[in-house]
DNA sequence: AAGGTAACCTGACTGC
DNA sequence: TGCAGTCAGGTTACCT
């Protein structure tokens, strides 16, 4: 489900639960997520302050002076912000129980989500180490993320330029509805090589990720169908998705059809007249 | 090294 | 109604 302004969206309905609020329990329902929950963890959380949540990549890291636990959400995960009469639902998979009453839960059906434990350095945890640049500026390495930069890294790459962004080596955030999207905004066709995107439309590009993830958080992130932020309201940037998921439909800027084809395995949308 | 594919899992929807 | 098939916002593991 969530993409980068998802999990932005999540982070910062949670934290305000969690930061500055000490975790007296942690409740773990079912350890079989995309990884086990680890054993220890709820032992190594509870009783912990929260100095920060924060985000890197797609995920959310809760830092405590014991060490830092890490959650994604995968396809279908979400938090929100219950208290202890809040009935469990179907896929409730944890809580975080603060000192002020209030549970931080995690639902997830798919469990491709997790819950991690990251110690005192999360940044060279194996999940995290080798990740590329955040796109967004003021995030981490964020500086990084240049035309320079993304045109480099596409130098003889073979792959489509839309699994290219969509990878996280490369940069992280980038999921299925904003790949096509920033695509789109670029006016570059998914289908074409990476390493055959001229300087100039990289640059475009660049500008396309950053603007797409950044109007989307501001509206709360995209709903498709399940997802919601922290304090359980929906987003509202799926009414401004030009391509995703609107095959068949007419191009907002042209009128044409919009094409659906598949990408590593994955669903594509774009407009055959306005990208190329 | 890079690229393609299967795999993890549940639920919603479509068509017979 | 039921059943089979398809698809879904992510990411790693494994094979060429």
């Amino acid at each position: 489900m969530p993409e980068l302004p998802e999990v932005e969206t999540t982070r910062r309905g949670i934290a305000p639960a969690l930061e500055g609020r000490t975790i007296t329990e942690v409740v773990v329902r079912d350890r079989r997520l995309r990884w086990p929950v680890p054993r220890g963890l709820e032992a190594r959380l509870a009783g912990q302050p929260v100095l920060r949540v924060r985000r890197r990549a797609k995920y959310l890291l809760v830092e405590t002076p014991g060490g830092t636990a890490m959650v994604h959400l995968g396809m279908s995960g979400s938090m929100r912000i219950v208290n202890a009469a809040e009935a469990l639902r179907k896929h409730d998979h944890f809580d975080l129980v603060t000192d002020s009453g209030d549970i931080v839960r995690f639902n997830d059906p798919r469990r491709f989500g997790s819950l991690l434990w990251a110690g005192a350095t999360p940044a060279t945890h194996p999940l995290i180490r080798d990740l590329g640049p955040e796109p967004l500026p003021g995030d981490f390495d964020a500086d990084e993320f240049t035309g320079d930069y993304l045109w480099t890294t596409a130098r003889k790459r073979k792959v489509t330029i839309k699994q290219h962004i969509m990878n996280a080596n490369i940069v992280v955030g980038v999921g299925n509805i904003y790949a096509s999207e920033a695509l789109f905004r670029a006016g570059i066709h998914p289908s074409r090589q990476a390493g055959r995107v001229s300087r100039a439309r990289i640059e475009k590009l660049v500008a396309g990720i950053q603007t797409v993830l950044a109007d989307a958080i501001r509206v709360g992130g995209t709903t498709l169908r399940d997802y919601s932020g922290g304090d359980g309201k929906p987003g509202y940037f799926r009414q401004k998705l030009n391509v995703y998921e609107r095959g068949g439909k007419p191009c907002r800027v042209c009128g044409t059809e919009i094409t659906r084809t598949v990408h590593g395995q994955r669903a594509t949308y774009y407009c055959k007249t306005c990208q190329t």
